[in-house]
DNA sequence: GTCTATACCGCGATAGAC
DNA sequence: GTCTATCGCGGTATAGAC
């Protein structure tokens, strides 16, 4: 039987707006395109989704909720610098396994403006993020290192000009700059 | 006489609609929008600028073209140290002074956007910039750190969380981090 | 040279038939 | 669950008044 219908074409919906997203950006996406790639009419799409907002937002959510869990984990940690640590590698991590999707962020920011507008997520995450990382009563210089570590790190890990380099170096090396920022140069073996 | 009327709307408009971008964005902002601020028609607008890119182009030009200037300025130093001082303090000093530009950047790309497609400024600017802050043949971690720096810094100006920091302090640190991060640590006097 | 009136077309969005 | 039809608004474009 023809089970699933439904999700299929709701995955395959997503999926063929995300390739869309990539070659045209979000605002040079139109649901007209999304619905010719897919064989249907532009109101067949919105039966799945009410807004446009909301397939961008659907294509970034799993990145989100994973900044969130990351972000969590390293604030349950019981000293400074374990959170410190955890929460820079989990966020380098993150921004070098979805820079394709950061790419996407940099060159086309209606995917940001629909992420916070619709899941209201992206200042929640950033304060709680800035917070683990600057620790208690930061003094100033390393309030504006911390922005520029974040703001660094993720457009860096999104830029073409970095594309080519392989997961493995370019999350080594953000990571050494990211602690070089932090203050906390050396890491054990 | 009522010199200077062309002039006079030309800049008028410029000024409405830089106050219309900071308040709703570039995309949020119709041309509808500024001709009824303004108290003429769509058309009127048109016929000064052709395009709504024309006029996101126009207002982010001058801060371009010092850019360019101080890039240029940096390069024709002699020694690479002193390139890399020069335009280190120059970008600092620009991010500062035009950050209210740069937060519009960062919350609405549609700005970068219409930048890079009818100036073809941005990428051009990067590249001469990045060339000039690595040096000759520069290792991979340079690469990387200059890359970090130059988003990092941009974005740390624009940023609301920093918006009450005053020009000289915040032009002090983000020089510092800059230093840090392109490994000339210490300035003399 | 500067503006108004008017139009076009594509977009995101909605209502209702099948 | 998908379609047709329709809406209002956006950027763009032209003709013509002054």
């Amino acid at each position: 039987m023809t089970a699933g219908t439904v999700a299929d074409t709701r995955s395959r919906l997503l999926a063929t707006a995300l390739k869309l997203f990539r070659e045209h950006g979000v605002e040079g996406t139109s649901l007209q395109m999304i619905a010719d790639e897919l064989g249907v009419t532009k109101a067949a799409v919105y039966y799945h989704f009410h807004t446009k907002d909301e397939i961008a937002e659907a294509v970034a959510a799993p990145a989100l909720r994973e900044l969130l869990e990351i972000t969590e984990a390293a604030a349950a940690h019981r000293r400074q610098g374990a959170r410190v640590d955890h929460a820079l590698a989990g966020f380098v991590d993150l921004v070098v396994r979805h820079r394709a999707l950061l790419a996407l962020c940099n060159s086309d920011p209606g995917l940001v403006r629909a992420i916070d507008r619709t899941l209201n997520g992206l200042d929640d995450f950033k304060v709680r993020l800035l917070d683990v990382l600057a620790g208690p009563d930061p003094d100033l210089e390393l309030m504006i290192s911390v922005h520029v570590a974040l703001a660094g790190i993720a457009l860096a890990g999104g830029s073409p000009d970095l594309a080519d380099v392989d997961d493995e170096t370019l999350r080594e090396h953000l990571t050494g700059i990211g602690r070089r920022l932090l203050r906390r140069p050396r890491r054990r073996a």
